[in-house]
DNA sequence: ACCTGAACACCGTTCAAGT
DNA sequence: ACCTGAACACCGTTCAAGT
């Protein structure tokens, strides 16, 4: 009927609203943001193509928090630096990795991003191909580790769905059945498993500072 | 009205059908299921309890194809094979890692595999909770990379839906905004990327050789 | 023990129609 | 240029009822 004045800002506004309440991507949906605008569902598809094209303006939105200063440091220590940078973003949005693995990396602040830590291997005298594989890697690993962390949270939260509940039984299971076959190893691990849950930053940085030991060992027999 | 003898198999066998014909986890449905194999959509809910029971059942299943003989090797090698017995199962199964992704290993055989592994790292003589967040880091990294290759696969295969069009567009920008702001680096890597697509082993043992060799490294002083 | 139909409460997307 | 209602084609889950 009459003009409601929906911005496109809005719209992304609503849905990181959604999205922070019960935390996972798959909660969002375009009929929740519709009605907590108190719009028509199809005002949406005026505002954005598809759902798709609102994931990707949310993405985009998300990374344009990473900051990142120009540094002289050291490659290895560059690298570290942005993605600890990119560490925090996700921390602070706990759906930002998810949204990353949903959407593509199609817009000016996401690839100046990918370009910045490539050349920063290239610059390190690595080979363009071999930069973009290690860049992917690291990309993969903190991507899985939040995406691992995302599903932990989203277990510990919310026990009110009878879904929820399944999954927390089957967390259960993961204990007894360990215990029935003897699996030591993984039972050495599992009760710290269960409670420095939130403390991930060393968990990060382990694997981070693993990979690129690696990394600085293989440069010189490769340039 | 009639028994029609469906198994709790049968049902599992179907839905890797229908996820083997489309690729992805998302398109797999209930719905789906009952209608390949003629039966109500309530009857599934006498066989498993939900969605996500079928989808633990399938992950297991494709878990149990991991074959890993014992080995007296290095514990490094020993790692590696593991892994690399993994991967090939993944390549077999395009949608498994997003089948990992969405489960929970609370199994036995899911359960062995990730207590074999940690008990590696523990005979190495790390301790126990870096053995684990290891372990951890590998699978992240190994998820991570199959997400995104079976995302790849979907934007290649399918230009048949509008949404799929619409992710093919977002390719063709992601190019063109490189362009435009001079993303060299970006760009040097970009076309060698849209061509060695499926040749994702060299790309997995890199990211791996390169974690195990930053870990070999940390050995001597950790323990 | 095994299966069904009908209903409930959700989705994303389209499109002719309104101002 | 911006917004709507109604419809279409999907979902997962429940439950009383059937054999």
């Amino acid at each position: 009927m009459v003009k409601k004045d929906i911005s496109d800002t809005q719209i992304i506004k609503t849905a990181f609203k959604i999205l922070s309440i019960n935390g996972t991507a798959e909660s969002l949906s375009i009929r929740k943001i519709a009605a907590e605008l108190d719009i028509s569902v199809s005002t949406f598809y005026w505002h954005f193509a598809n759902k798709q094209a609102l994931l990707q303006a949310m993405a985009d939105d998300v990374m344009a928090e990473v900051l990142i200063e120009p540094s002289t440091e050291a490659w290895d220590v560059q690298i570290k630096a942005i993605f600890m940078a990119i560490y925090q973003t996700y921390l602070k949005y706990p759906y930002a990795a998810e949204l990353m693995i949903l959407t593509v990396p199609a817009t000016k602040i996401r690839l100046r991003l990918i370009n910045q830590l490539i050349q920063i291997l290239l610059d390190a005298g690595f080979a363009p191909d071999k930069s973009s594989l290690v860049i992917e890697s690291i990309d993969h690993f903190i991507t899985g580790l939040f995406a691992d962390i995302a599903n932990e949270v989203r277990l510990k939260n919310c026990a009110l769905t009878s879904q929820d509940n399944y999954m927390r039984e089957l967390v259960g299971q993961m204990q007894s059945i360990a215990q029935e076959n003897h699996y030591d190893a993984f039972l050495s691990t599992f009760d710290q498993h269960q409670h420095v849950q939130l403390a991930s930053e060393p968990k990060f940085m382990l694997g981070l500072d693993i990979f690129l030991a690696g990394l600085k060992q293989q440069l010189p027999h490769h340039n």
